[in-house]
RNA sequence: GCGGUUGUAGCUCAGUUGGUUAGAGCGCAGGAUUGUGGAUCCUGAGGUCGGUGGUUCGAGACCACCCAACCGUACCA
């Protein structure tokens, strides 16, 4: 019993919750969405930028890390000079400190995308983690809203760029001066209303999660969810519950077309007029959906791609104008068989007082996000990603361990390689040449090229085709058979080991978009 | 943060009212087979039973506290 403790005690290989290993599929999946996003960032004239993970802590905004809780939201550390620096939560507020540093040398309106991991301290969740990546395009120094409506119709031509059929996306627009005028005209103007309103946004953004009713208790009394945990609400009355429901939730939205109901903007823009004296924060947010709903109208983007909704909330400080995401449309299945609702995949605003907190003037941006990881969970659902995979290498066998034959072998791969086909010379431990096959086999190799003393002497390579050794490996189940079968092989001279490569790998990409189809 | 559920081998899980040396399947390693992957057979490695303390002659099991994971909820700039 004793002794059993003086064991060394092993080391548990964890990782911190909340983050992920990435494999060679997942790297070349965002590689392939970075790719196509970035073509539609630089065909609409927007060049890279890079920051770095770390900034200031002040620079990021209103989370200053206090003596007690110094990583509350974000991940942050003292450096030497004991001045606090945190890794960024998002790509917006370090852009706006590089553009507000380098004021001088920026040409303005300052069109610009990167992107890039950023850090999030808080509890991780299915789908949520603590370090994810996003791709980004702003506007700075652009105050019209024709910036705010380009960001729309890049997003939308984002979204197909990535294979996202119109109608299984949709873009939704909506103005937070609309929101502010109707939260003032309900008595809740004000600074000293400041958390009324923030409640009352938190719930109309819940309206996807809990449906109208959940909303309602939200914007009342309060909500009980099923573990029993209450929800404090913003406890306004039933009359003001009915005045903003009806007029953002059930706003009429939807008009005849062709003996068809269709969401159309025009119809929610009428509905918006009759109320557009209602204040001036309400009737300017009117006016700015309604010249972006002309533009969208002018370019050809209509309702099945792009809406005007009063719904959108859309975070709850920075933005001060348009507010607009991208939402998925269809359902999709996760891993446990479970449907589940997308929705947002990315979204941004109008943020005219981000940069100005560092400088005299005003500058007013305006700029989006789109969640890679969590775009990419949704797109390797619906079968957009990983279509044409990666054929590991062919594996060129080692079967004499000699110098001389060493340098063979070696040559062997090169010219291979050479050729543009992925090739290795087996490098691991394995003297038998049985382990060696099994190897390849393990990682998935197409074909082994196979040259011992006998081949050598006769100027030959014995070429084996692992796939179709492994389909016809089904038929036998006498092992002495098998091994004397040599099931998918053949003898070429050494110069011929190129082209019969090549005529296999062709042969198995052939199968393979045969066997896709069906 | 709040509420609930769960912690036994790399993975999925058994483990009786508290009773001897904690098991199985899969996976992994070696061998049958040092020139042929699969199948089959043989052998082996691998455990602080989440942690600490307590009750007991005796705890994987019972009690207390702690930790972690998962689900819901809150927060999410």
């Amino acid at each position: 019993m004793n002794d059993k403790k003086k064991k060394p005690q092993k080391l548990k290989a964890r990782l911190p919750r909340g983050f992920v290993d990435r494999n060679a599929a997942d790297i070349r999946a965002v590689n392939e969405m970075t790719a196509k996003i970035r073509e539609v960032y630089e065909r609409y004239g927007f060049d890279p930028v890079e920051t770095p993970l770390f900034e200031y802590t002040d620079a990021l905004g209103k989370f200053l890390p206090d003596a007690d809780r110094p990583n509350e939201g974000v991940f942050s550390l003292q450096d030497d000079d004991e001045q606090w620096m945190s890794l960024r939560y998002d790509l917006t507020a370090p852009l706006a400190r590089h553009v507000a540093e380098n004021y001088n040398d920026i040409q303005l309106p300052y069109r610009t995308y990167r992107a890039g991991y950023v850090f999030r301290n808080e509890k991780p969740g299915p789908g949520r983690f603590r370090q994810f990546m996003q791709f980004d395009a702003d506007t700075v120094g652009a105050a019209g809203v024709q910036a705010d409506a380009e960001m729309c119709m890049m997003m939308a031509d984002t979204m197909e760029a990535l294979g996202i059929a119109r109608g299984d996306y949709v873009i939704r627009v909506n103005n937070r001066k609309v929101l502010d005028g109707l939260l003032e005209a309900i008595g809740l103007g004000g600074d000293e209303n400041a958390l009324a309103r923030l409640a009352v946004l938190r719930a109309l953004d819940k309206f996807d999660k809990f449906g109208i009713d959940g909303v309602k208790l939200l914007l009342g009394p309060g909500r009980k969810d099923e573990s029993g945990d209450f929800t404090k609400g913003a406890g306004l009355s039933d009359e003001k519950v009915g005045t903003v429901v009806n007029n953002l939730l059930f706003s009429p939205n939807e008009s005849v077309q062709n003996g068809q109901l269709v969401y159309s903007n025009q119809r929610v823009l009428s509905y918006l007029q009759t109320n557009s004296n209602l204040n001036a924060n309400f009737s300017q947010g009117y006016d700015e959906l309604w010249t972006m709903a002309q533009m969208f109208s002018a370019c050809g983007y209509a309702e099945d791609r792009i809406r005007i909704d009063v719904s959108v909330v859309r975070g709850l400080e920075y933005y001060t104008g348009p507010v607009y995401e991208a939402e998925l449309t269809f359902d999709v299945t996760n891993e446990k068989g479970e449907k589940v609702v997308f929705g947002s995949v990315g979204g941004g605003g109008r943020y005219d007082g981000l940069v100005s907190r560092f400088m005299g003037q005003p500058v007013p941006a305006t700029g989006f996000s789109i969640g890679v990881s969590r775009l990419m969970t949704a797109l390797k659902n619906l079968g957009k990603l990983g279509q044409d995979e990666v054929i590991a290498p062919v594996v060129v066998c080692v079967m004499d361990r000699d110098t001389e034959s060493l340098g063979r072998y070696q040559k062997l791969t090169q010219e291979l390689r050479n050729s543009g086909i992925r090739a290795e010379m087996y490098q691991g431990q394995k003297k038998n040449f049985g382990d060696q096959l099994k190897y390849a086999d393990r990682r998935n190799s197409p074909i082994a090229i196979i040259q011992g003393g006998d081949e050598r002497a006769a100027n030959e390579v014995q070429i084996k085709d692992l796939i179709e050794g492994k389909r016809l490996s089904g038929e036998i189940t006498d092992n002495t058979a098998w091994r004397e079968a040599r099931s998918a092989q053949y003898a070429v001279a050494e110069k011929d080991m190129v082209e019969k490569v090549r005529e296999i790998l062709a042969a198995q990409a052939d199968d393979r978009a045969r066997n896709g189809q069906d």
